[in-house]
Parts: structure tokens; sequence; C-alpha cells
DNA sequence: TTTT
DNA sequence: TTTT
């Protein structure tokens, strides 16, 4: 038989924070590769009209460029938008042999959201940014707003709950 | 033969920016509608290492709670996730009679993201917000944050192409 | 300020069926480009617990080798896979000297699916396909499969519908 | 400060093949579960030229009636569309009292593609299917097509590289 | 190991 | 009719 091949598709979309910088390194032949860490939301009903949120959180991992630049320009809290796809690490177990594996995200594509927070540079002193510590993403940039949390900046959540 | 339906899938992702506010309305049978324009921008190279801002203009149609949200809870220039399917409305043109057809989005989920302008409540005044005005979108608040962009915020855009 | 540029995203995923061979043309500098005309069917209940299926007919617009390809091995009642993006149109009328616009979908890559008929080769004889007749899509064969739908192959729809 | 919270997004989208038939299980608590394993393919090219099929084995879980009708209609080899989102399992390792994770997807929807193979319905036998043994997915059906592949179905793969 |  |  003519191998009858399908269609295939293998796609991850993540919109979500950052849950710690970004942590770059360098594989042996000299790439450079980054795990992000990202926490995505999703509103969960019980049924009776409450609704809580559930997080998952994922680790994306980034080549080259990408990891170069996440580590720049990302760090922990930021809203990210990942395009990638999923890929199954196997490899034996030293210790017993036995075949183990993983399931991991490739992110592709990174591309950083408006700082919620309305905060400054992440690390940032008081003074203008260096064009290279410049928070960017994607092609994009994002730019310190200049305002401080503040006293205000605790969490607070009620209320919040629109039904869209 | 029996019908071999094939798999179906019909799905729209646009994250961009409102280009104006949404405008609410009401179908003769009471049902809330309304229609989010959204500029995409797409980066585009001219293959001589020069990139572009290419800018696609979506108009998006939400219903019910969502259309209503929208009206209350989003401003033009906002930052909008949406979820949705294409549809093509069908006429007939009543001048010349011809079968006339427009390819439009339907929105099936809208969130928002944090102001990028790290602004205050849109329309809002300088106290606290009163709950009904938050805004918010998918369940997710937008709080004010205080700051003004300030002297320096003219529009500036050198530098910041990041390779990612 | 810094420009504050939002993440952008512009995707469609279509899954479904030719309704005609696609055609394929030539723009004055020679670019390849072909229509696919795609039909997508989705289930939508009455609230009263039928079902009916609504379809959507929407055109992609392919280019270059996609569109050679697509007029080589793609044919009406074919099962494919788009991802794309929207693009509107934008020209003035001439008569009215109005603006006028229209959203089309342009398709990035092309893959198709299993002939869910089981038949030959689109528009085959009976003999073996020559290499470059078979049907394939994204480096994905799809190869005659000689059957004959035989007697039980009147369309035959009811009883269908599982709960999935 | 108001709780600012992102757009969040989680969506694996998946095309591929059944590795094997589903096994469909029960919770203690009596709720279906079926774990379908997909393999998904990927051409990838050595940057000289030569492309080889990537394959990416991803288990995906899928309850109640997902469940259900994927182990009654589901078999090894089957092209299936699914749409689901990432969940990280968490546990603790009886062992090493060390916190374990693993990530799945889970499958929200499940939809099936005609069989590749223009081959007969699963385990069917030779007469009309009975309704109940209609291979079905998403309410869609997928009829059996009685042919037989014939002597031009052996494997053969040369020469589909298609530069779609 | 967790973000908002 | 356009956003950032």
């Amino acid at each position: 038989m003519l191998r009858t091949v399908m269609a295939n598709l293998n796609k991850v979309l993540l919109l979500g924070n950052l849950t710690r910088d970004p942590e770059l390194r360098y594989t042996p032949k000299g790439t450079a590769v980054a795990d992000l860490s990202i926490a995505v939301n999703r509103r969960v009903s019980d049924g009776a009209g409450n609704w809580t949120d559930e997080t998952t959180f994922v680790d994306v991992t980034v080549w080259g460029n990408t990891a170069e630049n996440s580590q720049k320009y990302l760090t922990k809290g930021r809203g990210v938008f990942v395009e990638g796809r999923l890929q199954l690490d196997t490899w034996e177990d030293k210790q017993s042999g036995q075949k183990r594996s993983k399931l991991k995200v490739v992110g592709e594509t990174v591309q950083f959201l408006p700082d919620a927070r309305g905060g400054g540079v992440p690390n940032g002193g008081g003074g203008s940014p260096s064009p290279s510590a410049r928070p960017a993403g994607g092609g994009y940039a994002n730019p310190p707003q200049g305002g401080s949390a503040g006293p205000d900046s605790d969490y607070d959540d009620e209320g919040d709950d629109i039904p869209f």
C-alpha cells in the first residue's frame, strides 16, 4: 500500500505569566537554550456557581535568539504569548535501565505582553533605561511606565468576575 | 455511500488592539450584539533586512454577555485576545438582485490584556473606581494603575526590533 | 514613551472539504496564486435536542508552490487542513469612488487529508498512477485506494450523532 | 492594587494517528476515562536538502462520553484531530517522598478523520454495520468503504515530498 | 520550584 | 472608519 500519510499538526498556544526569570544556558555545542516557566490560569466552575482559578504550570524550552532575548527581556511575572509544539524527550534511566520519557513544550515564537503592573523596568533603577535594557519581545518593545505599584498593590480579587 | 464526514475546524485566534470603542446594539429580538474592531500587526520583511509593520483590521462580532461586557469594559486602544470562528454572511442585493456575501469573524471568547499605557480606567476619574466601572474581561480584571505616561510618552520606536 | 507594542496574533485554522477544484492563475509578475473554496461544517443545536450541520464556505488564497501544488493535487471534495491568517483587502470602487474592503483568508500551509471516499486518483485512469500524479500534501502522500464504495454507499446519515 | 489578571490561554491542537486502540477505564467514582496515544509527524530538514519525519508521541486523556466513544469508534492507526489543553499532574513519590510532576494533554474535543486505508469498519464484518457499530466522531460518521486496497497498495513512499 |  |  502506498503510504497514506495524514495531515499532521502539533501546536501549543499559551498565554500566561512567567513564574520566574528565564534561565539561559548553553549546550556543549554553544547553542543558547532557556526554560520559561509559565503559569496559565483557567476559570473552573464547581457547578454551584463558584469559580476558582486553576493554575497550570508549564515549562517551555526556547532556543537560539529566542532564548537569549528571553533572558534579556523577560522577567518573573511578565505576561507572555507562546506558540510552540509538544516534544517527547525520551532517555534511559541510568539506574534502572528503564525507558523514561517526559513531555515538554518547545516554544517557537515568544511575544510578550504589556506589564500589567504598569511598573518600572524589571530590576530597574530610577534612571532612564539603557537601550540594551529595553524590554522587548517579538520585535515588540515594552517600556518602563514610571509608576510604582505602591501601597495599593496588595492582591485583591473581589468583585472581578465578569461573566464575559 | 454513507456520509463520510470529515473532522471540521473553523477557528480564528486574534491578539491585537481595538481601533475604537465597541458599539453595542440590540437585535429586534433583544439580543445584545457588538462589533469589535481590532488592529493586528505583523512584522513583514522586504527581504533586504528592513522590517515594517503591516496592519490588518478585523471586525469581530460578539453576542450576548460578551457584547455587553465588551461595551462596558473595552475601549479604543485596548489589547484583546479573541477566539472565534469565521462566518460567511450572505444576502441578496436589493438593487441588483445579485447574491452577495461577506466574511466575518464571530468572537466566542474575549479576554483583555493589561493596558500597555499603564493608564487609568477608561473614561475614569481620579478616585477609586466603582465596582461596576472596573475594566475586566473573561472574568479578568484590569485595574487603574495610577501613573501618567508623562512627558516621556511621545511615540518612539527606534531600536526596538528585537530578533526574537 | 517608548512604543509599547502588544503581542499580536492573526491565525486561522480550518479543517474542511474543497467545494471545487482549485483554480490556479498567475499575477502579472508571474506569481502563482490559487483560491481554495472550503466548506467547514459545524454542528448546531436548536436547544431542543436537534442538531443540524451549518456550513461555512471560506475562500482561502494560497501563493507560490502551495498554489501550484494545490492545483496539482487537490480536487473537489478533498479534505484539507489549512493554517493561515486573515487579510483585509481594500480598494476603491471605480464606479462610486467609495472605499470597499473584503476580508480574506491567506493560507500559509495546506495539508490534505485522506480521501474519505476511499476512491481513486482524482481524474485518475485505471492504471498505476505516475509518480508525478500522486496526490500529496505538506510532504504527505495520499494514494489511490482502488476500491469501489459498493452498494452500501448511498448517502445515509441517520443515527450518526455520536455525543462525543 | 486590584488584580490585573492577564488573558490566559492553554490550547493544544493535534492532528495525527493513534498508535494503539484507546484503553477505557473508570475512576473509582465511575467516570469514564481513556488514553489516546497519538503519533504526530513533522517534516524536519537537516539543512542539506534532506527531509525526514520526526515523530512525536503524545498521550491524550479524554473523559466521560468522549472516552467511551473513543473506545467504541477509534482504533489503532486512525487519524484524529484533538483540541485540548495541557495539564500538569503532580504527586509525591512514595519511595523518595519527592515531589514529582508530569505534563499531560487533556483532550476536550476529538474528531476523527477518514480512514486513510479506505478499509472497512474496525473489527467489522462483511454485512451492513449496525447503527451502534458505526464509527463516528464529533457527531461525525465514518462509514465502511467496502473496497480492498488492491494490488497497487504496497507501501511506497518515494517521490512523495511535495514542496507545498 | 511557582505567575496574575 | 483605524490600534500599538
